[in-house]
DNA sequence: GCCAATCTACGATTTTTTTCGTAATCTACG
DNA sequence: CGTAGATTACGAAAAAAATCGTAGATTGGC
């Protein structure tokens, strides 16, 4: 089922490798192995081969110049990310954009900065008016 | 990996099925097929095993009373959506509700009205202040 | 140039998720 | 009652995701 995927939604364990790029810009694969050790206990071949099907996929990009490969993200952090809100919204939110915010808020509540960061950024949408 | 799962994150198909039973309430396995109809394309034996699944890891309660059985979400629907929030919170977007809020708002911008309740919980964040 | 250390490639296995066929059970109605 | 129609139970298979062992390649230092 779900042939088409167009965007082809990295699994979960993709996910945490896609953390540590995000944050890293690129990385070999030991790196993100060393990065991950902390979180999850996974082999460094087991993230070897995940990276390596991550390149398949087009998720990530490599270039195979020294000895280790280095990998980076194809899409920006941004639109994964985009894509990955667009999809719980619709799973789990019957795709309410405000049923989804109230719930981030209550789930973890913003500090005043950040509060105001989405204060202007509703200023702006309702600005634009779309 | 990951042996103590507390919150038991509904899969994929779980969660096709849980959003139905959010918005009825309760359902039989065959008011829940044909709700689905329309969106996915399974086999009413699929659902009924997934609920029965479902059952089994305490995700969905059952009634036994007449001859199809009646299913109804174990935890209230806001719950599921906080834990499922978080999660991506921390498994895309570093743990920021910002960050998520931002995104969400992005992905599908809300009408005046969301903006506005969207707005109003603000406030209450800042007034209480914690 | 050679070797130890490190890396990639590859195949295979395990685990999880999703799917469905078949048989047994139940119920309402005639 | 008896049975057609619908439901549940159960097992198993297919598909997807995650894991890892082993073999072969590469490289930097000696």
């Amino acid at each position: 089922m779900d042939e088409s995927n167009v965007t082809l939604r990295p699994t979960n364990s993709e996910l945490s490798i896609l953390q540590v790029l995000w944050r890293m810009g690129s990385a070999t694969v030991r790196e993100v192995f060393d990065k991950l050790a902390g979180k999850r206990e996974t082999g460094y071949t087991t993230v070897l081969k995940t990276m390596q099907i991550m390149h398949e996929k087009g998720l990530l990009d490599r270039e195979e110049s020294g000895k280790a490969h280095i990998y980076r993200p194809t899409k920006a952090a941004d639109n994964s990310r985009h894509d990955l809100v667009g999809e719980l919204m619709d799973k789990a939110f019957g795709g309410s954009a405000q049923q989804l915010v109230m719930s981030a808020l209550n789930s973890k509540p913003a500090t005043a900065e950040e509060i105001a960061a989405i204060r202007q950024l509703l200023d702006e949408m309702e600005g634009r008016n779309d």
